[in-house]
Parts: structure tokens; C-alpha cells; sequence
DNA sequence: TTGAAAGCGGTACCAC
DNA sequence: GTGGTACCGCTTTCAA
């Protein structure tokens, strides 16, 4: 049922129809209720591809996730900020388009949503220093809200973000006290803002604490379990190993966990492992050690308030850039360990 | 630009730029050398919005996300699923529609997606058992693919589903052959399919052994790390703990290890903890324990599957159902710890 | 081989 | 308050 077919069955004009199903003031009261009952009655569903060709808005919010960074936008992005966001669309009536596209196509990806018209706005992830897409989408006049933030880029933009850098300051600055002066950190790949943020917050603490910074102690890569294993025990074998690790990921948590224990030693006594992560908070804690790690319902909220923003930019409700930092909801215990023995 | 500006510009009419651009062979070679050059140069890109309506085809597939099945969705399905799915749907053409949607409106989205129009088809997730979706979509006649089997569903459809029965089953077997006598199992909530045949697979090697189940030694919930800590720690305070535990999810596992962890027992010499999991791999294996477990790019693979069988569907290039069972890609090892001790 | 014109199913301007 | 009608931008029949 359309509405022209709807509208005979009513003997009113198309026109009219819309109007009341739209609430329009102009329809008298009784025809608008009668025209919502016949709606309602025949199941009547104005289609989405007529509407939106002829109103230029797609209710679509697109999200792109590059075929390479697959790996990170697993842990960083998937799953609890997409369901965050996803919820907030949902109530607003859009839904989200999500498409994986190869490294070779970012740049076009986004000049053809633009000119398909697919999409009403783009929630941009894991943004880089300097990133190209924020002037590019701008140039372009399509809204967008960037999940992250990207240092260098003179466009305005608006984006909301974890306070990377002293979430990681503070990890640091929680071992220094624990005793620790050998503190390896396994960040992301540096290529991305956040783990810029996060090397800076290391740096500062240990700065402060006036210990010069290793670079053996530094690796950064892919986030994932594999890495941590391998950097970890490569760190471990080193004729003056780190007495603590911080793990930029909980997958890479759990590899140097593992590169530990198959050492012999012992998780908290003789090696301390701290995360931060935008995901998962699972760290398993049985054992005498640190815990540092971001909640989920921390990850969910933001997805939700990106979504928020978004909306508003597209409804052009947001007069001027808006930035958000946020302090992540970061979890220290429940026992904290001792310090590293001297060596 | 569009279709009748880039027309204009090359004197030729809508038609003629359409069908040269769109490979029809009536156009002459010439002509469609001079229109592609036309377009490229123009930069001219076909609305999406225009042509899906007169078409009637979107280059959309549908996945909900159904809100309380979040927990079970962010394990199962997001992440390796949707990253391979989304590779097969960017090399057709395709992408991605994600919609979260609270429980209520589950029946009613789908007939709003057939009625608005705005998919080609759909990938069903975590079917229940008797799962009334797939009779609804039928008779909808909207295309469709399930992830999964729904046992007692008399509709036919396509799925494709892992081999959760025999996963189980030989990681029950597994540990009996470890000489555990009592094994506990952590199921996923049992209202979904999957769940139902993993317990099966379980019932299944216990009645082969000839052991009796233990009801106090199957628990069933939602697949989180407070979930797998909580009942694991209430089995291990039973006066007749479980040896081994089977969980259904890996961030189970995790909560199962904490459990035994903070009651002073030691992970593969007093208790061993095996975990299925379709997402993530990383089960920590430093200590003596077995590991069992699907591996990630085994998920990948099957999104990618269950992406192509749904586009043959929608293009009409499949004279009938197809059903594909897959051995999940199991990892034991690598050490499987020793027997339990007698009690 | 090319073109004119009628859809696809809505929205929104302009009359009445 | 209601209706006529010209779009939105592409596909597709039918005629030339």
C-alpha cells in the first residue's frame, strides 16, 4: 500500500495524506485521525527510498572501517560503541551504515556517500595525527562527528574523547609509586592520535618522576594478543627487564600475561601487568596485581553521546564545534601488589 | 552533477548516458568511450537514493541487533562476523545495515524493512529455537540467511552454522579422557539454539561414558565475565566441586579463572577451565590447562560464507535452500594438564 | 543506435 | 483546510 492508494481508499488527496501523517498544523483535526486510522488499518509504510529522494535525508549515519585497521577497530570501536550509538539512532529513527572498505578506497568512499547521498552524516573513528579526512569532509559538507581527536588539523571539527593521555599518565604514575622504575609500555600503532596521547602520558609521568625514558621498553604495534606475547617476553629476555608492563589493549594484556607465566614467573610479584582499554574490561585478576582498565558502560556512553552529537550537527542544531573529553571511568584493585624486588 | 547535466553536457540524451554508463550493448563503442570519459571527468556519481527507487534495490543488508541480546551479539556476532561479512559486501557493492532495536519492536522491524524498502535482504543472528523470524521474513518474502539453525522451524531456509554439537561434545570427551569425572558446563543462554546444542554435545559424550549429568554442574545465562565468575565460584564452594569447566564464551572462562584464582587453586592442576567461543581466541595459556577454542579466523571465514550464500539468494542464484555445517577450527593445547586428583 | 516519456513514491509549493 | 502539480534523479518501455 502507497500512499496514492492510500489516498483513494480515503478520497483524499495525496497531499493532504502526507500532511496528516506528517503533522502538519494546516489538517483539521477529525481528518488527521481518520487518516491515521486507514494508515494504521492497512498497514500502510511510507517507503524510505521515495522519501528520502525526496527530501535529500537518508536517515543513515555511515561509519567506515578500513580493511587494514581491522584489528583495531575490533577492540577500539566494535561492539560497545556501536551499540551505544546504535541505540541513540534507533531512537531518533536512523540507522547505521557500516561499510568495510580497502585502505586504497578511504578517500573515495567519502566523496561517494557524498554524492550517492546515502548517508546523512559520518561518525569518524580512530582518527590519526594530521588526519586528511577531517578537510576533506569538511570541504565536502557532510556532517561529521570524529570519535577521537587529531592533532595538527586546522579545520574545526567536533569530536569527543577519552582523555587518553592521563588515563596512561596516571597507570604510570600508579606503578611509580607502587615502586616500579622499569616500566615497559606496548602501545598502539603510533600512527593513530590516541596512542600519540598515550605515549605522552607515559612520557610525562615518568618525566616528573624525573626517570629518563627507555626506548627498549617502548614497542608499538597492532593490538592484539600475538604482539603483546611477543614484544612482552622479547622485553622480559633483555638483560634488564621491566619490572611492569602497561598494555595498551586488553588483548595485548593478556599475550604478555601469557609471555610471563611461561617464564616461570609470577603474575604481581615478580611482574605487574596494567590495561587500558576502550573495550573490554575483563582483566582477569585473580593474582596479586594491578588492575587499570576502562568500563564498558564507560565505551556504551560515549558511542551514545557521538550518536547525540551527530544528530544535532545534522538537524543543524549545534550553533559551533563541540568538544568533549572525557575522563575515562578507570578501575585501580582491588590489590595492587608489591613492589618489584630489588635488582 | 547528475544524470541530465552530464546528458546536456555530452548532447546525448539521459538515456543514451545511462545505458552506456550501465553496459547495456545497444550503445555504440564510441559512444560509450566518450560518455565514461565524460563521467569520469565530470566526477559524476549515480544517487544511490534515485536509482534504488527506480529500481526498487538498495545495495543494503539488514542485520538487527535485538537490545538485550546485546551482551550475546557483542560476543558472538560483532567483531571477526561482521568484519568478514562486510569484505564480501564491499566487493559486491553492498553494505551494511545495522539497526539496534529494543526486544518489542523485533517483529515489526522487519516487515518495516520489507515495507520501506530499504534492504535487499537480511542476515538473521542467534536464532532461538522455533525462532519466529524465519517464518516471518518468508513470508515476507524478503531474501534471508541465517547464522545459525532454529530446530523445529518447519519453514525452509538457508543457514549456516557451526558445528556446535561435536565442538562440545570433544571438549567434553577431551577432559574425560583427562580422567575429570566432574565437569560443569557454562552454557550460553539456553533460549538460543546454539546453547541448546552445545548442552547436547555435552549430555551427549557424559551419556557415552556413561556418567549421569549433574544438574548443580550446568548453569545457563548470559555470556559475561560476572556470569562465569559468579556460578563458577558457587559450583567450587559446592561440597562436591566440579574438576573441569566447560564455558561457552571465552570472557566466561575468564570469570571462571578469577573464581578459582582467588580461592587459592591453582588453573590446571586443581581445576581445569575449557572454553568455546566463535569470537576470540586469546584464551590465556600460560599455566597447565587445556585450551579449546575456535579460532578467529574461522568467525571470519563464516561471515564471509554466510555474505556470499545471502547475495546469491538476492540475486536469484540459488535454485534452492542451502544448508553449511562447519567444523569449527578447534585449538587444544598445548598442555592438557594432568588428571585430577582422587577425592 | 538513439531519444521521448512514463514511471518509482513520496514532498512541498502555490492556488483555491 | 484541501487539492493540483512540479519536482527529486534514475531506469525502462516504446517508438523512431
Amino acid at each position: 500500500m502507497n500512499l496514492r492508494q492510500l489516498s483513494e481508499v480515503l478520497g483524499l488527496s495525496q497531499t493532504t495524506v502526507s500532511r496528516a501523517l506528517n503533522g502538519y498544523p494546516e489538517v483539521s483535526e477529525k481528518t488527521r485521525v481518520r487518516v491515521r486510522e486507514a494508515a494504521e488499518r492497512h498497514n500502510y509504510r511510507p517507503s524510505l527510498r521515495a522519501t528520502s529522494l525526496a527530501t535529500g535525508r537518508t536517515m543513515m549515519i555511515g561509519h567506515v572501517i578500513p580493511l587494514s585497521a581491522r584489528e583495531e577497530m575490533v577492540n577500539i570501536i566494535f561492539t560497545d560503541f556501536l551499540a551505544g550509538a546504535g541505540e541513540i539512532y534507533a531512537q531518533n529513527g536512523y540507522a547505521m551504515r557500516l561499510s568495510v572498505v580497502s585502505d586504497a578506497d578511504e578517500v573515495e568512499i567519502y566523496e561517494d556517500m557524498k554524492a550517492n547521498g546515502v548517508v546523512d552524516g559520518v561518525l569518524l573513528h580512530a582518527p590519526s595525527e594530521n588526519d586528511q579526512r577531517i578537510p576533506l569532509l569538511d570541504s565536502l559538507k557532510l556532517p561529521f562527528l570524529v570519535h577521537g581527536r587529531a592533532t595538527g588539523t586546522e579545520t574545526p571539527y567536533s569530536w569527543l574523547d577519552v582523555n587518553n593521555r592521563r588515563a596512561i599518565q596516571r597507570a604510570t604514575e600508579h606503578l611509580l609509586e607502587l615502586g616500579h622504575r622499569r616500566i615497559a609500555l606496548l602501545n598502539g600503532l603510533e600512527s593513530y592520535d590516541f596512542a600519540i596521547r598515550r605515549r605522552s602520558g607515559y612520557l610525562g609521568a615518568l618525566e616528573a618522576a624525573w626517570i629518563a625514558a627507555d626506548t627498549s621498553l617502548m614497542r608499538s604495534n597492532e593490538m592484539t594478543e600475538p604482539f603483546g606475547y611477543k614484544a612482552g617476553g622479547e622485553m622480559l629476555d633483555q638483560p634488564n627487564p621491566p619490572t611492569a608492563f602497561i598494555a595498551s589493549s586488553f588483548v595485548m594484556a593478556l599475550g604478555v600475561r601469557r609471555a610471563i607465566e611461561e617464564r616461570g614467573l609470577i603474575m604481581g610479584r615478580d611482574v605487574s601487568v596494567v590495561c587500558f582499554d576502550d573495550d573490554i574490561s575483563y582483566l582477569p585478576n585473580g593474582s596479586d596485581k594491578p588492575i587499570f582498565t576502562a568500563l564498558k558502560s564507560s565505551v556504551r556512553a560515549a558511542g551514545r553521546r557521538c550518536a547525540e552529537l551527530l544528530i544535532a550537527k545534522i538537524n543543524d542544531e549545534m550553533p559551533e564545534e563541540q568538544h568533549e573529553q572525557w575522563e575515562a571511568e578507570l578501575v585501580i584493585g582491588p590489590s595492587t601488589g608489591p613492589a618489584p624486588s630489588e635488582s
